[in-house]
DNA sequence: TATGAAAGTTTTAAATA
DNA sequence: TATTTAAAACTTTCATA
């Protein structure tokens, strides 16, 4: 599945991460390369599928989302039907940004983005109505220390 | 903080959101405006800070990057110079794409995105030689349900 | 890989509602 | 004040060497 990617597909995919405005012109020549060449390579790696897609990230806090919850989530559910029906509702739902089926003694992890915590008890309420969860504890974030859709390539 | 949005300005977002790489035609036509309002709209967004930055979204399995981790962190230190010294730790690495600051009994969340089980040992390792943690506990991911980084406007 | 030219896009300015 | 029009500057895309 991994693509075989060289140092110089490697160095476009940084600056591509870092900013995604700068033009053919400046990534080329902050990779020691030209335009013809790095533009083969973007579009070889949007091929592939290594470059999904672009996009602008929005500062949550300045939208009004103050609050940050992890979730974890256990279930005494294992059915087909209900996992199917408890996918999608995650799927659905604009404030789940992360969920995870996991290994082990917790089956699912998300992570979740609201107003304050009234929306968040508003999302657990909605949530818990449409499948049955056995348990479910919200972690509370404090402090964003990081945050990064930055890959290491 | 929150800054004041109008109808026009959550439509753009949600395009450029969903692709940054449409032309500003492109996004006019499908708001219902034109080229101008709305190339004024992002640059006074990006001024307020609503947009941070454009950037790619990479595919961490064709990056070979197929191990997820949610790591809980508990600690008994609570110094103010042992907890610059671990942000700067989760700041410097990486492979921890997210790290928070929790409310309650667990004190931190970190999620770490690595090759396999070995490199989550190795970070693991690393770590606690720099700094003294007093429980930890890996949550591993077995299937990324959701991950995206478009907010509800 | 490099060059360069055609097509398209962004950005700024001026005119208009 | 916000929008439309228009034109200059720049970028992407692609053919050819």
């Amino acid at each position: 599945m991994a693509a075989a990617l060289d140092d110089l597909d490697r160095k476009i995919l940084s600056e591509l991460q870092q900013d995604a405005e700068q033009s053919l012109d400046e990534i080329a020549r902050k990779v020691g390369s030209s335009k013809t060449p790095v533009w083969n390579r973007i579009r070889r790696m949007k091929e592939q599928g290594v470059i999904s897609r672009q996009t602008v990230i929005l500062d949550a806090e300045a939208l009004g989302l103050e609050a940050c919850f992890f979730v974890l989530i256990r279930t005494s559910e294992h059915e087909a039907d209900w996992q199917r029906k408890f996918l999608q509702a995650l799927r659905e739902r604009p404030e789940v940004l992360e969920a995870h089926r996991l290994a082990g003694d917790i089956d699912y992890i998300l992570k979740v983005r609201v107003k304050n915590a009234r929306a968040y008890d508003e999302f657990y309420q909605a949530l818990i109505s449409e499948v049955k969860i056995y348990n479910v504890t919200a972690l509370l974030s404090m402090e964003e220390i990081k945050s990064t859709t930055v890959l290491p390539v």
